[in-house]
DNA sequence: TGAATTTGTGACCAACCTGTGACCACATCA
DNA sequence: TGATGTGGTCACAGGTTGGTCACAAATTCA
């Protein structure tokens, strides 16, 4: 699990650093806004802490950045603590705000808070939706009468992520995310892999299929054959 | 959307629920850990802002109650700022933390994103009117025995905003803003607009339709019987 | 190495969204 | 009376989105 830290203090940097290193992370660093934005394209950390002071370019715009690109988790770090920070933080799609100083105990808590809310650590094992089993093992997935189907790993992964999320409608740019990674596909590709994978799982019983919102995105639904 | 407010400052609680209520929730409240608890199973809030202090049942005994039943997220309030207590109410599995005092606006924005993390999402959900409810996810709109209509974003949003100010007409120029954004539609789009949108929604109960105010804008009314 | 599979790309088509102009009805006002 | 403004309806065109297919490039695997 990767972490970019984003801080032109170099005492705090390391500091942060080190703390998530123990705590199981790899981390990159950068110290100002232009070399964040490098890492973060190169890199595709998991997770971002950001520092909202930086020389040349500002914390906010970086955040306005990355969110522009992705759904990366973003812990916002400063020492303002301004109602008007924290709710255009929030605002612009950060997931948490720490003010300082802070503890790195509390640092590690917040992202691992934030972490367990974006689903990205400790997936469950074995989903299920609908009568559909997952293997994450083989990418295979199971359902009642049928012969396992394989999946590829694009495939599974964009199931996968359509399972975790069943309640839920996702966005195109979300899903494309979750399936590629930060920068990684678009929305000819992401077309295409639902057409395959619809391919794959929508049998002649029509439990489960993958829904369309146009101009949206997917989302799972059941029970399709009501129609009438 | 639910949420369910906990703290044995009545005239904070006060605050809190005002607030709340005017972002468009429905406020629960409760003064002490063993009512709170009841009102939790009782009526399953989807957020729940706990504040740590509390006479009897202790507030971070609620918050290991509530998460041995249930994710729903908690937003943890407090005047003590030890880095103990964060991490202890993180690690509980509190979804963030807020120290006294805060401001109305920094709460809101907290309830957000903490929402929008969980899936929850984006305030104020399932939007409602006469009979007619809205889902922002999937902009479908649906009325009793009728089945669910598909609306596109830009008939969404004037519905929306329609609703969202149900008591009153809405300006012309008001609603261009809010439907395009700042400098971004004129009034034969929102004639257009307007025209779609009607075909859409309005059925023959005629339950719900939009009115035009000549030289004004337009309103969203009631029927009051239709012309026949 | 060569074959099979997976993945990316372009193309095509249908459906849909949305901006635009046209036409009409109606009310207001000089 | 006619000019003007407002709102409702319609038809049309350009753009976009989503579904399908074929094929090439990249990857995996024997």
């Amino acid at each position: 699990m990767k972490a970019l830290v984003v801080d032109d203090d170099l005492v705090l940097a390391d500091v942060i650093s080190f703390t998530l290193r123990r705590a199981g992370f790899d981390v990159l660093l950068a110290h100002d806004g232009e070399t964040a934005w490098e890492r973060f394209e190169g890199e595709m950390p998991e997770i971002v802490i950001l520092d909202l002071e930086l020389p040349g370019k500002d914390g906010l715009q970086v955040c306005r950045d990355i969110r522009s690109k992705s759904d990366t988790p973003i812990i916002m770090l400063t020492v303002r603590d301004s109602d008007e920070d924290v709710v255009n933080g929030l605002g612009l799609g950060a997931d948490d705000y720490i003010t300082k100083p802070f503890s790195p105990a509390q640092l590690v808590a917040r992202v691992q808070a934030v972490l367990r809310r974006t689903g990205q650590a400790a997936l469950p094992r074995n989903l299920s939706y609908a009568g559909m089993r997952l293997n994450p093992d083989r990418h295979t997935v199971e359902q009642a009468d049928y012969e396992p189907v394989q999946l590829t790993q694009l495939e599974f992964k964009l199931l996968e992520t359509l399972v975790l999320n069943s309640t839920q409608v996702l966005p195109t740019n979300t899903l494309i995310d979750r399936v590629w990674g930060p920068g990684g596909g678009d929305k000819a590709m992401l077309k295409q892999l639902v057409y395959r994978l619809r391919r794959k799982i929508e049998n002649e019983s029509n439990e489960v299929f993958i829904e369309a919102i146009p101009g949206i995105g997917y989302a799972l639904t059941q029970s399709h054959g009501k129609k009438s």
